[in-house]
DNA sequence: CGACCCGGTGACAACGTTGTCGGTACGGCG
DNA sequence: CGCCGTACCGACAACGTTGTCACCGGGTCG
């Protein structure tokens, strides 16, 4: 910039205005300090300009997996809002490892972005405190997560299952009587969907369909989603009056998806139907070559191509992505009202798979 | 970091060592500094380390869009490698909308990205020149592109297609006469996938089957893998001895595939096989109800469930973006070999559908 | 005709960090 | 006892930008 001035012959501060499309400058001027940058093609400094005026128009992105067309959907809804709002978006996988994750918004928040929008895979984020006092707003999609919020859905608090082992809180935690900051639970926004909801209204539509031994397939109890699926299961059960069999139920990576309900199907009355808890797990059982009547929750691709077609509880991944960032973006722009929780609702979608007789 | 220096009872300099980790600071000293930076929740402020560092450890990833499941398990990868190397990516959609590309590239430079990794949609890159010689890195990946390399296949030069329209070049165009900087083509590292030779194996896969009038539905000409890809389907009839014919060939978007083939199949000797020039065209042709023997051009997820399965030419979207990285961040550490042209082979996967008789 | 005002411009400090260099205390050695 | 070397630490400048304020010339109004 001292170049382009120099060039130009004018001062600095002219320059920047030139570049900031200030007021008070002279059109003659501005052509000169304009061919001036074209000639030598100069580029702002982002970062002098972000440590001068301490905003980034940034926002910090962490989902579990990049590659997951459910979250890779979920970043382009956030990218188009960002984009709106002149933002730019940092993104990175946790791959569902709350360290990772961890390391991910630390190193965000370094960068000093003006906001977060998180899929959380860990459970403790008190370390973001001293970030949200700060004035980094912070916005929780999918999962509820955030500062004082661990013991939100019951399946929360439990062991947390396998993967959450690694070295937990290495360093010497969370500041015990930090005078100012201690105590009281700040909760977050967050954005979910409605998981117990949309479960209960496929399982509801087996059910409507004949079934009555409905199993259901789902990922590890200890992520959020998958608790309060389970949860919509057992509630469609009981209003339909059948019992809630443990049998018929299996919680595990998708990987042991197949292999679970080929156990469940080869014991004595076995399910004539199946729910599963996510697209993953959907595939797998799919892959495994069971032919029972099926619903899945969340929606891909395809699905409407095989035969029969899967029946699915889909849920609006971009809907998700939207509706946080524009919540994100509405905390940035001064709004000081109490955190939200928003449940965005789930369509069920007939193909086939669902309709099947027992 | 001040208020970390009074609170510790040291100077500044003292507490950015010991952030750094760098030597010359008493364990104890270091001890009181720490406890400090914990007590305060102090972060330090990225922006002005890049300031005053020069480089910001993070690098740009132009795609066409986050959510489209080839690019974003590219994306993916990419993450990986940076992660490997400490870097962060900032990632953003051009839509194929070169302006858009342009702007995402421009902005990335403002924030002082070390490199880039380009999908280019854009023909013209000559804007990146400036930037180039100010010593950013750039990995032109999946097509080529950069400055000086518009001449490249055949499709390229010709009339840019539908949507290459709006209001080209709005500035006052590069400098001309720069002094220094002009002439001479400057290409860039590229790597590509190995377009002409898959589709060529999955044509005469086709023909091998016993198929002499085959169809290529590909998307529009005017995208430099499908005019290679076109060549790989030319290359094919040719070596079988096969006649080339116009009323066999479509190029198009996606949306139109179907229609288009629909056409093909109900004038007078209609094709018995096609070959799809993406997975976003094969889909398009399945969803339109064809049975013809196919192979499409690009994996995609569940092509393998479908009845018959779908066969294809899968390409390797995680090592493009491997090896894309890879390649930037040796440039980064400080290769300044000759700008690289890798080309990723491809795989033909038989699963059914390409197997059909005529 | 002089005072005032105003639009255009420039000088300077400050943002938070780190590289450079200079200072101070302490231990060892002549 | 004095000198030197080393280890630790602090003061200061600089990175590139922008906010603040002062300046200056010309037009306007009293």
């Amino acid at each position: 910039m001292k170049d382009v001035a120099e060039a130009a012959g004018v001062a600095l501060k002219t320059v920047s205005r030139v570049v900031n499309d200030e007021p008070g400058v002279t059109p003659a001027t501005a052509e000169r300090v304009s061919a001036a940058i074209e000639r030598l093609g100069y580029r702002p400094n982002e970062s002098a300009r972000v440590l001068r005026r301490g905003s980034t128009s940034s926002i910090g992105l962490v989902i579990e997996d990049v590659a997951d067309p459910f979250y890779s959907v979920f970043g382009r809804a956030v990218e188009e809002v960002a984009l709106r709002h002149g933002s730019l978006v940092l993104s990175g996988s946790s791959g569902e490892d709350p360290l990772r994750e961890r390391e991910l918004i630390l190193t965000f928040c370094s960068r000093r972005v003006d906001g977060l929008i998180i899929v959380p895979s860990g459970t403790d984020h008190d370390y973001l405190r001293p970030e949200l006092d700060a004035g980094i707003a912070a916005v929780f999609a999918d999962r509820p997560g955030g500062p004082g919020t661990a013991p939100y859905g019951t399946a929360y608090g439990t062991t947390p299952g396998p993967g959450s082992a690694p070295g937990h809180d290495p360093g010497s935690g969370p500041g015990h009587d930090v005078p100012g900051v201690s105590g009281g639970a700040v909760s977050c926004d967050t954005v979910l969907c409605d998981n117990a909801g949309g479960a209960y209204a496929g399982v509801s539509h087996l059910i409507r369909h004949g079934h009555r031994r409905v199993a259901f397939v789902g990922d590890r109890a200890s992520i959020f989603t998958s608790g309060e699926r389970l949860r919509g299961y057992r509630r469609a059960l009981e209003e339909a009056g059948l019992p809630f069999e443990e049998s018929l139920v299996s919680t595990g990576p998708a990987e042991e998806a197949g292999a679970a309900l080929t156990r469940m199907l080869s014991g004595g009355d076995p399910p004539t139907a199946v729910f599963t808890g996510n697209s993953r797990i959907t595939v797998a059982v799919l892959r495994a070559g069971h032919r029972q009547a099926l619903v899945g929750f969340d929606d891909f691709e395809l699905a409407d191509l095989l035969v029969p077609g899967v029946t699915v509880v889909a849920q609006d991944p971009a809907g998700l992505g939207r509706t946080s960032a524009e919540l994100l973006f509405r905390r940035l722009s001064g709004d000081r009202g109490a955190p939200e929780r928003i449940e965005l609702p789930t369509r069920l979608i007939p193909r086939g798979s669902g309709e099947l007789p027992p």
